[in-house]
RNA sequence: UGGGGUGUGGCCAAGCGGUAAGGCAUCGGCCUUUGGAGCCGAGAUUCGUAGGUUCGAAUCCUACCGCCCCAGCCA
C-alpha cells in the first residue's frame, strides 16, 4: 500500500473533532500544539504526538502551535529546544510563526494566580514537601486540611508577592489551588501551583524564582493561544478535572478541550527518557543520534525518511489502550517508501573474489544498470566489469544445501545485469583449507543478462568489478534490545540487561560500484538483495561510511533457517 | 481494598443493535535479470468471562476477572 493511497480512517480523536465542527464548537475552528518540555530529545512516540497534532490541524484546515513547556528551568536546556525545532522541521511540519514558551506566559501565570487568591481559590502553604505529602492523605483515605488553608486572602496575597520578590528561602512557601483535600482524585487535593526555585531559566535568566507547576501553566497555556483540541498522553486523564476548574475559575479568553491518547511503545527498543539518558550518558550508543535508538535524530541518521515516519504515524492509529507496536511495522513503513525511491546499486559487504577465466585479461567493458526498476523514470548508469569481480561470500556454497539457489561448483548464475558465469574450480588456502578465490567461466552470448536460448539460471548475484571496486565501511545495525518487550519477561531485570550485543556490527573492506564516488552523507540506496544504506556523518572521501537502516526481505534466510529446525 | 482508564486473531486497529474492515507479521501459490518488489489466497463460528434484554448484541444492561495510571514543590 502506497502512503499516498492510505486513506485515513475515523479514530474516536477525529470522531470528537467532527461533531464539534458539526456543532458548530469554537466556531468550527480546530487549533492544536505540540508542547514538548525541553529536557531531552525527540523520539518515534513523539513523532506519533506531532503527526497527530499537526497532522489533524491540517487536515481540518486548522493550526498547530509549536509550545515548550518549560517551567522547570533545573531540567531544560536550549540544547534541546534546538535539536526539537530541528526535528519537527525534519518531520515535514511548519509552525510557521507561532513558536511559543510557557515561559513566555510567566507574567500572566502570575495574575492569573493572584486572581485566584483573590477570588479565595488559593493560598500560600508554609507546609514542608514532606508535610504536603502526609497531609494529602493516601488513595483510600482523604486528606488533611492545611492549617494554612484559612489564611486570609490578604496574607497570601502578600506572602505570594513576597514569594516571588525573593523574600523567602527555596522550598520555604508554596502557592495551592484550594479545591477538596478529600477528593476521590488526589489532583484536586488542593495541588501545588507555584514553588520557590532560585534556578536560572534557559530564556528568563533570573528574572523569577519562583516557577508554576505543569497543571497550572498548561490550561492557561492552551486558552491564551485559542487552542480548541489539547491532546495529550493517558496518563494526564486524572489531571482533567484539575485542568477545567483551572479554566473555570480564570477569566481566560476560551475553554479548550483535553483529550487522552496511549502512547506510542515499540517492541525492541526503549522509550522513556531516562533510559535513553542511561544508555547516553553510559555511553552504551554513541549519542542522542545514535542510529540504534528511537530517537529522531538516531533514525534520520539510520536511514529513515520523514516520510516513513509520517505514514507510520498514520498506521499505527490512535486510540484509548494501551500497546505494543511492532517494530517490522516501522521498519514495513521503511522499505515501501525507499522500494520506490532508493537508487539500486551494488556493493559486496565480504568479498570473495572471482576470476573469470575466459574473459580475456585487461578488457573492461562498461554495462547498462537499471537504477530502480520500480521507476524507469530514474534511468540507468554505467557497471564496469572485468575478468577479476567480487561476489558475496554467502552466495557461494562449496556443499550447497537443498533449495541453494546460488553459485556452487559446477553451477551457473547471473551476475546482475552482466553475464552468466559457471563456477569450474575452488582455490583454497593450503593451509587453512579457507576459500580464496573462485575460478569461472562466463558465457560471453549472456551478456546483459539473459542468453537466446532462455535457459534458466539458479540465481541471479550482485558483484563489483575489483578494479574498479571502492572500499567503504558499513555498519549494520540491529534491534536494540534482545527481546520484544522487557517488561513481559517472567523475572523483571533492568532493560540493561537485555541489551542486544550484536546491536552494531561494523564490516571494513567492503567493495562497492564506482558510481557511489559521489555519495554524500544522508543519501539513501539500496544495496542490491540486502537492504537500504544511508551515507553516515562520519563519511570522508577517503572512507565512505554507510549505516544500514533496515534490511529487505530476505525469504532464504527463512528458508535456511526453517532448514535448520528441521 | 479510593479514583480514573482499558479489554476485538501473534501485533496494531475499525466497528457505536443487523449478523467481525484494514495494516503488520505468519503460512500457501503465482510471478520475477534483486530468493527484492508485485500479485492471488488462507486463517477470529467469534469480540476478557458469565448471565440478561432483543427476532437479532462485539455493540444495550448486570456481575465478575485481567491489565494500565494516580499519593513530585516532574512533565
Amino acid at each position: 500500500m502506497a502512503a499516498e493511497d492510505f486513506t485515513p480512517g475515523l479514530n474516536f480523536i477525529r470522531t470528537i473533532i467532527e461533531a464539534d465542527i458539526k456543532a458548530g464548537k469554537n466556531g468550527g475552528r480546530v487549533h492544536t500544539r505540540f508542547p514538548p518540555e525541553p529536557n531531552g530529545y525527540l523520539h518515534i512516540g513523539h513523532a506519533k504526538s506531532i503527526c497527530l497534532n499537526f497532522g489533524l490541524a491540517a487536515e481540518y484546515r486548522g493550526l498547530c502551535n509549536l509550545r515548550f513547556d518549560d517551567t522547570n528551568p533545573g531540567k531544560e536546556d536550549v540544547e534541546y529546544v534546538d535539536s526539537i525545532m530541528a526535528d519537527v522541521g525534519w518531520l515535514g511540519f511548519d509552525w510557521q510563526d507561532r513558536l511559543y514558551y510557557a515561559s513566555d506566559y510567566f507574567e500572566q501565570l502570575y495574575e492569573f494566580a493572584l486572581h485566584l487568591i483573590r477570588s479565595g481559590k488559593a493560598y500560600v502553604c508554609a507546609l514542608t514537601a514532606g508535610q504536603i505529602r502526609e497531609f494529602r492523605g493516601t488513595l483510600t483515605e482523604p486528606g488533611q486540611n492545611s492549617p494554612c488553608r484559612e489564611r486570609s486572602t490578604a496574607e497570601s496575597l502578600d506572602l505570594f508577592q513576597r514569594m516571588r520578590a525573593g523574600e523567602f528561602p527555596d522550598g520555604s512557601y508554596v502557592l495551592r489551588a484550594k479545591i477538596d483535600m478529600a477528593s476521590p482524585n488526589l489532583n484536586m487535593r488542593d495541588p501545588v501551583l507555584y514553588r520557590i526555585r532560585r534556578e536560572s531559566h534557559h530564556r528568563t535568566g533570573d528574572r523569577w524564582c519562583i516557577y508554576p507547576m505543569y497543571d497550572y501553566t498548561h490550561p492557561i497555556s492552551d486558552a491564551l493561544e485559542g487552542i480548541t483540541h489539547s491532546l495529550c498522553t493517558l496518563e494526564f486523564e486524572d489531571h482533567r478535572p484539575f485542568y477545567d476548574w483551572a479554566l473555570d475559575q480564570l477569566p481566560v479568553p476560551c475553554h479548550p478541550q483535553q483529550i487522552e491518547f496511549a502512547r506510542l511503545n515499540l517492541s525492541y527498543t526503549v522509550m522513556s527518557k531516562r533510559k535513553l539518558l542511561e544508555l547516553v550518558d553510559k555511553a552504551y550508543v554513541r549519542g542522542w543520534d545514535d542510529p540504534r535508538l528511537p530517537t529522531l535524530t538516531g533514525l534520520r541518521r539510520r536511514g529513515y525518511t520523514p516520510e516513513a515516519i509520517r505514514n507510520f504515524a498514520e498506521i499505527v492509529g490512535v486510540a484509548k489502550r494501551e500497546s505494543m507496536v511492532d517494530m517490522a511495522l516501522l521498519e514495513h513503513c521503511l522499505r515501501e517508501d525507499l522500494n520506490k525511491r532508493a537508487k539500486r546499486v551494488m556493493a559486496v559487504l565480504r568479498p570473495l573474489k572471482v576470476v573469470i577465466s575466459n574473459y580475456p585479461e585487461n578488457q573492461v567493458e562498461e554495462l547498462d544498470a537499471e537504477n530502480n526498476p520500480e521507476d524507469p523514470g530514474m534511468g540507468t548508469r554505467k557497471l564496469p566489469f572485468s575478468r577479476e569481480i567480487y561476489i558475496e561470500q554467502d552466495d557461494f556454497r562449496e556443499d550447497p544445501p537443498k533449495k541453494f539457489f546460488r553459485l556452487s561448483p559446477g553451477k551457473e548464475i547471473r551476475l546482475k545485469h552482466a553475464y552468466y558465469i559457471r563456477c569450474v574450480d575452488v582455490i583454497k588456502d593450503t593451509q587453512s583449507g579457507e576459500i580464496k578465490e573462485l575460478h569461472c567461466t562466463y558465457d560471453p552470448e549472456s551478456r546483459g543478462g539473459w542468453t537466446q536460448d532462455g535457459r534458466k539460471v539458479l540465481g541471479t548475484s550482485h558483484w563489483v568489478s575489483a578494479a574498479q571496486a571502492l572500499d567503504v565501511e558499513v555498519r549494520l545495525y540491529d534491534k536494540l534490545l534482545s527481546v520484544a518487550n522487557p517488561a513481559g519477561e517472567k523475572e523483571e531485570k533492568d532493560f540493561m540487561e537485555y541489551l542486544n550485543p550484536a546491536s552494531l556490527e561494523i564490516v571494513k573492506n567492503c567493495k562497492v560500484e564506482p558510481s557511489l564516488v559521489a555519495a554524500a552523507p544522508g543519501d539513501r540506496f539500496q544495496f542490491l538483495r540486502q537492504g537500504y544504506f544511508c551515507v553516515d556523518l562520519d563519511s570522508t572521501s577517503e572512507m565512505p561510511v554507510f549505516n544500514r537502516a533496515v534490511t529487505l526481505r530476505d525469504s532464504w534466510a527463512k528458508i535456511e533457517k526453517s532448514q535448520q529446525v528441521k
